[in-house]
DNA sequence: GGGCTATAGGAAACCGGTGTCATACGCAAA
DNA sequence: TTTGCGTATGACACCGGTTTCCTATAGCCC
């Protein structure tokens, strides 16, 4: 037995007497098969250790099973949450996961892009977000015959491409929990302009002001860039504001652990003096301090959810494509001023 | 011109007048062929939008392009910095990464990497600690044809497989310009046991305060499992030794941080009364308060080293295979008494 | 027993590339 | 002029699967 020759389709018709054809009709299950003949064959699969060659499969059947994740997202926990969610899905099946970090800025993103999928004949792609929120891109991905699922933080496309979670309830939802709290001066750091993300949790926090009946004041809120500095940025204009806010929420974790280097640099006590709420709830939150009330994206059944909207068309549309986040309750919340 | 049907060889061949291997001696670049004749069948391509067929290529050469990434690493930075890496080498070439996360405790690790390997018929697979350093599935990588680098702590293996960075070194130097500041009672946090990376960090621990003529206390050093809250189960142990450590070295950021909660509840002030150095530069490191200092492990060189041993497996030797990571200094480190 | 249908399985072409080998040609040497 | 050789190109088989179409056999009916 040689070492370096893998068996092929031939060897495994040649050993149990039969032709190619019926060894294809094993693999595929072929109802129409004879059980004594399909059960010879299997014996000298197994025996061999035959497996199909998927290159050639490809070939023949004029489809691949390479799906790929395109992704210029800058949280390393979220990307890899959306890997193993894929992975999750894709686990037993004959596909793989071919990944292909971007740079958003490039200036030759689209056509980097196209000659990714059409180079690797990719089956589908799925696209994170900011990048998948590009909807020439989108564009692009359909006109070379790929299918593709979104995953963003809104409604970007119809539901049988689309996976999105609900940012815009979840930080109503965690206004609303500060107000209930007690706290009447919230401040609110943006994520950036042209962001649907940050779009819709700026939302969310304006629907959750209104809602408990408090007005947005105009002082509280500042636009960050979802980075660590950004926040702190955001935090020293908040913070030297007069009066100043009891509670912020921060768009993203990074962003609200900038704003804690601000207060500390203050001397002002988290949660006593100030109670922060972030969004993501990346590593980072359960490990500053204090440890960080957050809102946590359902990541990794999202992104299984969209590969399986990839590899199973039909299905798509009965697929979950809404995901509610739910906020982690840690220590950097409390009611105002019980020092 | 049919939209999802994309141009083959033949078309080329057949529109520029010359046959399907004289195509591929274009597209493969040989050097037997006329000037006049390339470019008229490059035009053809240029104007098709040509681009082969990746599998059929991959069946006809009976080798295919992609590499595997296998790895179970907690990381999620290293994990991106290693894709990203690897993208810069592989680029502009035809291979593609198709990622594998995995669970170090599967009962069935082995047969589902194998299965792996051997379903897409991967070109080669790199490895990521701390699955690298299982020796038996580097024999099944092999035995499956399949060309192997490893990324790790230590040597494990040949220049041609293997990229590692020196932490030993790296330790042994923060060590000693931990007791150049002044330094004489220096805590240790290790790594889980059976780890290669843990075993070097504390060798280089060891080595370090031994060169500055300081004996190691086995009430200073204490195992963790490189998680937060063995960081910070470990703090607990180390701050309430008395004398306490003024500084305290952990074999990584996560741990570190934990550290930092348990000096913090007992109101010791980082860094003026505890000195903390961690190790891998992840994000956490510079947005906890005080950022930490901490050794950087350069994880998108190695990473790029990596690919490039494994898709040229000539120049592989010549290629460096050990990198010097590091240290990062930040604010968590001061001589000690420097309130 | 002849004709019909259903079922199991095979032969050959095909998918889109590459390798091997043959061939046509031009030109220098004999 | 013939031989010889290097160069540029083509014909054809092949990689390992799938598909199409066809055949062989068995069972059934009249």
């Amino acid at each position: 037995m040689k070492r370096d020759a893998k068996p092929t389709i031939n060897d495994v018709a040649r050993l149990s007497g039969v032709s190619k054809k019926t060894v294809s009709r094993v693999i595929n299950k072929s109802p129409l098969l004879n059980q004594t003949t399909r059960e010879k064959v299997e014996a000298v699969i197994a025996d061999l250790g035959y497996v199909p060659n998927p290159q050639a499969r490809a070939l023949a059947l004029r489809r691949n099973f390479l799906i790929g994740l395109i992704h210029d997202n800058p949280n390393a926990q979220m990307v890899l949450g959306v890997q193993e969610g894929i992975l999750q899905t894709i686990r037993d099946t004959e596909f793989a996961l071919v990944v292909r970090p971007v740079d958003r800025h490039s200036p030759t993103l689209m056509e980097d892009i196209r000659h990714f999928i059409e180079q690797q004949r990719l089956y589908g792609v799925l696209l994170l977000p900011p990048i998948s929120e590009n909807d020439g891109l989108a564009e692009v991905c359909r006109d070379l015959g790929c299918t593709l699922v979104r995953m963003g933080s809104a409604r970007l496309d119809d539901d049988a491409h689309l996976v999105a979670s609900n940012d815009r309830q979840a930080v109503r939802e965690a206004v609303a929990w500060l107000a209930g709290l007690g706290h009447k001066r919230i401040g609110f750091i943006a994520g950036p302009a042209g962001f649907r993300s940050a779009f819709e949790r700026e939302q969310g926090f304006i629907e959750g002001l209104a809602e408990a009946g408090l007005a947005p004041d105009a002082a509280l809120a500042v636009r960050g860039d979802y980075k660590f500095e950004s926040g702190y940025e955001a935090g020293q204009r908040l913070l030297d504001a007069s009066p100043r806010p009891t509670a912020v929420f921060s768009s993203n974790d990074e962003m609200a652990a900038g704003l804690l280097h601000a207060a500390r640099e203050r001397g002002i006590d988290v949660p006593t003096q100030l109670s922060i709420i972030g969004f993501d709830d990346t590593a980072i939150a359960a490990h500053i301090w204090p440890p960080l009330t957050t809102v946590r994206w359902p990541i990794v059944p999202m992104a299984a959810a969209a590969a399986h909207k990839l590899i199973d068309p039909e299905g798509a549309f009965t697929r979950q494509s809404l995901f509610l986040s739910d906020l982690v309750r840690r220590a950097s919340v409390t009611a105002p001023g019980s020092s």
